[in-house]
RNA sequence: UCCCCGGUAGCUCAAUUGGCAGAGCAGCCGGCUGUUAACCGGCGGGUUGGAGGUUCGAGUCCUCCCCGGGGAGCCA
């Protein structure tokens, strides 16, 4: 009986979330979510509601009836409730609005405390607790960025005429002779985890024209650095009769879409992480810088970073092209013995490849690698056999040299990095929800 | 793999030259009718990461190990 009536209470009041409040002033409505903290003021106790969409105020008096007045004082942060009240506007409400609170309904009661506080923590702790610390205060908006740059590239590409389309994360090859592998055990033989999906788009775009995919994607590196994970997520494209040129224009075109859209989109969230979205905007306003490898050599040593040509750049050396330019810079034509065996040899120098990185401004380094790819079987057996690498595994490749060949480009583009340049977040490892790294296998 | 820093209460940190292990927060008890990481008073809370060594005496000095953080290299 007594659950049927709270039924019927439930039912009197539609759920609305925080974000939605604005919407419903002067009504009573239900909110479902979480406790995240509260205040007391003797008569008068406040407790903030969060409920993944925001914070929202609720405010109990004595009015409200007597159990719901002690429950303000005495249930525990993270005590999982329904609250409802009225929404009014008031200034000093965090947000704006608050809820006049008639009634609260606990739905589970924490028995020990809830080991994030709103004080700080050390960044062990924190991500040994990484299922709870989402819950929090940066972790939120940022994760709801991070959902706003993705949705953002599959608007992009489907604007465009892409198809959506999957690589295999299980591969019995390595893509690239030189990054480290994850192995395991597949039956009777090594499988890996896939480090790129771009060897099967460039499979799929014959079929299908224009095909983008976006998918988790596996290093056993052993970085230990703000900017890698053993697991992150890239966004690849390939595109069937694109050129060089072409592809730099699409990369831009894409990044600066993002960029654009999450910077409208999720405003609030990026006010809440207090990133200047205006400088944000104004990197992505003018057309990017596009230098070839050999003067980007020029620039770097031109800050004071020592560099031999023929050396791939490092961090500082990156740091520094991103400070020169001040917005996005393509650094295009790398010498071809530092990048990939798949790399098409620009037509006016064999030493180098159709090839461009894109480097973030603010430190943020390597957002996106792409390259016109090699196509004809002549070239690619020459350079396989350049690399030192065997040509029985790739026959399927170069099948694709084999009938109906045409001039291809793609790129990749690195989500967590994206997402924490826009965030403006230092350490990539907050803009995933469970990241992966050297030492960090759990949660 | 290399370099640097760290490990003290549930959390964040202090502890002078080697000389009685402390504070804030969290928790518990009490107070406060507009709080904003609220505030005020009280209480409980410790194998100082582990092993060994030096010493009358080690959180502090030495050796080894474990764990974490930052950076490099490599990469997106």
């Amino acid at each position: 009986m007594a659950e049927g009536l709270e039924e019927m209470e439930a039912q009197d009041s539609r759920p609305v979330y925080v974000e939605q409040l604005d919407q419903h002033v002067g009504e009573e409505v239900l909110i479902q979510g979480w406790l995240f903290n509260k205040r007391s003021s003797g008569r008068i106790r406040f407790v903030i509601v969060r409920d993944g969409t925001g914070l929202v105020q609720g405010v109990v008096t004595p009015d409200a009836d007597p159990e719901t007045f002690e429950l303000a004082e005495r249930l525990p942060q993270e005590s999982s409730l329904r609250l409802w009240g009225t929404v009014r506007a008031d200034p000093r409400a965090p947000g704006g609005y608050e809820l006049a609170v008639r009634k609260i309904e606990p739905v589970h009661i924490p028995k020990q405390p809830f080991p994030i506080g709103l004080k700080e923590h050390g960044v062990g702790f924190l991500m040994d607790h990484r299922h709870l610390w989402i819950r929090m205060r940066k972790q939120v908006p940022l994760l709801r960025v991070r959902d706003s740059v993705l949705w953002a590239i599959r608007q992009f590409f489907r604007e465009r005429g892409f198809v959506a389309t999957e690589a295999p994360i299980l591969v019995g090859t390595a893509v690239e002779g030189t990054t480290t592998l994850f192995p395991l055990d597949y039956f009777d033989r090594t499988a890996y985890l896939s480090q790129s999906g771009q060897l099967y788009l460039e499979a799929t775009c014959m079929a299908l024209g224009k095909v983008y995919w976006i998918g988790p994607v596996f290093r056993a590196e052993k970085s230990k650095t703000r900017k890698h994970l053993t697991e992150f997520w890239m966004a690849e494209a390939e595109v069937a009769f694109l050129e060089h040129e072409g592809n730099l224009t699409l990369q831009e075109d894409l990044v600066r879409y993002i960029v654009e859209f999450v910077a409208e989109d999720r405003k609030r969230e990026l006010e809440l992480l207090e990133r200047d979205t205006e400088a944000l905007l104004s990197e992505v306003r003018e057309p990017f810088a596009r230098i070839t490898y050999a003067e980007a050599v020029e620039i770097v040593r031109g800050h004071g970073v020592e560099m031999e040509h023929g050396d791939d750049f490092g961090a500082p050396a990156e740091d520094a092209l991103g400070a020169h330019f001040g917005r996005p810079v393509f650094v295009e034509r790398f010498p071809a013995r530092i990048k990939p065996f798949y790399m098409k040899r620009a037509p006016d120098d064999p030493g180098v490849v159709l090839c461009a990185d894109l480097i973030a401004p603010e430190g943020y380094g390597e957002i996106v690698g792409g390259s016109q790819r090699v196509d004809t079987e002549e070239e690619l057996l020459a350079q396989l056999e350049e690399y030192g690498l065997p040509r029985e595994p790739y026959e399927w490749y170069i099948d694709l040299r084999r009938y109906g060949s045409v001039p291809h480009s793609g790129f990749g583009l690195g989500v967590e990095r994206t997402v924490a340049w826009i965030a403006g977040v230092k350490h990539i490892r907050e803009t995933i929800p469970f990241p992966r790294m050297l030492d960090r296998l759990e949660p």
